[in-house]
DNA sequence: GTACCATAGTTGTATATACAAGTATAGATA
DNA sequence: TATCTATACTTGTATATACAACTATGGTAC
């Protein structure tokens, strides 16, 4: 008790940081340091409550906060656990364009090439996990900045769980945010590839010579 | 204020589900639906407990996490409001790639084809932000799986920052995983893009003839 | 008019308390 | 031996209360 007791000696009360987050930063410190290891079973949160001198529920919001962020895990009835992976993942943030076009001040639009009902062929149908000729809506879109075209979309949408899609207007509105918005999907899944664009898309992006582009693959389920 | 109470009358005290819960489910439907529309002021903690029945710090709990869930935006002595933008970005993980690879059972290597200190190029400088001719580490290595290179590396790193990289072994661990490991960056920005290698690069990487690779740029800083 | 101040309303934090619910263990019982 | 039971310990939730800190507003003094 009393080697928790000095080893969290730094909780200082008269602090202006709240009590909650000095014991988030002490316990995230110890974590990093390696000093508690993956697996090692934490103090309990009473034990906490004696060592620091702070109530229950400040404990337990700090923990409460490091399960959240991934650093540990609590299971009911048995403790609280520091995380085996530490995650070495970072996150990219996939925006919709529109709405970054338009916070740099250029103007953005779109121009629909096509949006109509199709039937699936077989590449599709695996994709899209529906059987080879159901009828799909299809867009095909070039989106611009500036009048610059910049992006090629081609998307294909199950009309059972997006029926009103052939009726609204893309122009202004990006059908990745209609979507997202409408549909609410569980799940997400990108791919991302470099790819060299065929002769079609680069005569709608104006591209002269061949130069690679990045290909963004994304499917979404619910 | 009956509007209140009677527009909330599915908190259910019996229910196996927590109360902070259900009201946290209660606000972000109203959100998604537009019954709240963007920059409404929501009511006050106050205002919800009495048109709730349940206690103030109940109420704090839902309202705190929906924040950390970026649906609302609370201001100190003020009040709580929808957050403008209903976040239509995904995010996508960029996970290190030995912990990739591995996991799909696939053997993992990295060659080290130069780890040594080298002045800084004026392209460089500006990058890193420190003067032209500092004295910076580089690692060049080539990552493979199954013996099959698969991604090229080069990497500048601040002596100043990270004194003993030079002296690591990366061909068993990651220069990325150490770096995160050691140095967790406050911030990290990265730049996909899509290019064709060079010569150097398709011969380190084995690519007979030009076809077109990702580009992942990352700067991290603390 | 301007500066200051009191006040009311808001969110932020901390505490003490209570009960619920999950888990493990030791002991009693059949 | 096998099984049930009581117990202790853990985390999860909910409440009532208190004070701190921030903001806006209206009133007062100058």
């Amino acid at each position: 008790m009393n080697a928790i007791l000095k080893s969290f000696g730094d909780i200082d009360k008269a602090a202006p940081e709240p009590l909650y987050q000095q014991i988030k930063n002490t316990i995230q410190r110890k974590i990093k340091n390696g000093d508690w290891s993956a697996g090692k079973k934490l103090p309990s949160e009473n034990e906490l409550v004696d060592a620091l001198g702070v109530s229950r529920m400040t404990i337990h919001r700090a923990l409460r906060e490091l399960t959240q962020a991934g650093l540990i895990n609590r299971v009911h009835g048995i403790g609280s656990f520091v995380a085996e992976v530490p995650r070495h993942a970072s996150l990219i943030e996939l925006k919709d364009i529109a709405i970054e076009i338009e916070k740099n001040g250029k103007r953005y639009a779109s121009e629909v090439l096509s949006l109509a009902s199709e039937a699936a062929n077989p590449k599709i149908a695996i994709q899209m996990q529906v059987p080879v000729g159901k009828a799909l809506y299809y867009l095909n879109a070039v989106h611009t900045q500036d009048n610059i075209p910049i992006q090629l979309e081609s998307r294909y949408v199950d009309p059972d769980l997006m029926p009103d899609f052939l009726n609204q207007d893309f122009s202004h509105i990006t059908s990745t945010s209609y979507l997202l918005k409408q549909f609410q999907p569980d799940e997400m899944e990108h791919i991302v590839r470099a790819v060299m664009p065929d002769a079609q898309a680069r005569k709608t992006l104006l591209i002269e010579r061949s130069e690679p582009c990045l290909q963004l693959s994304r499917r979404t389920w619910k």
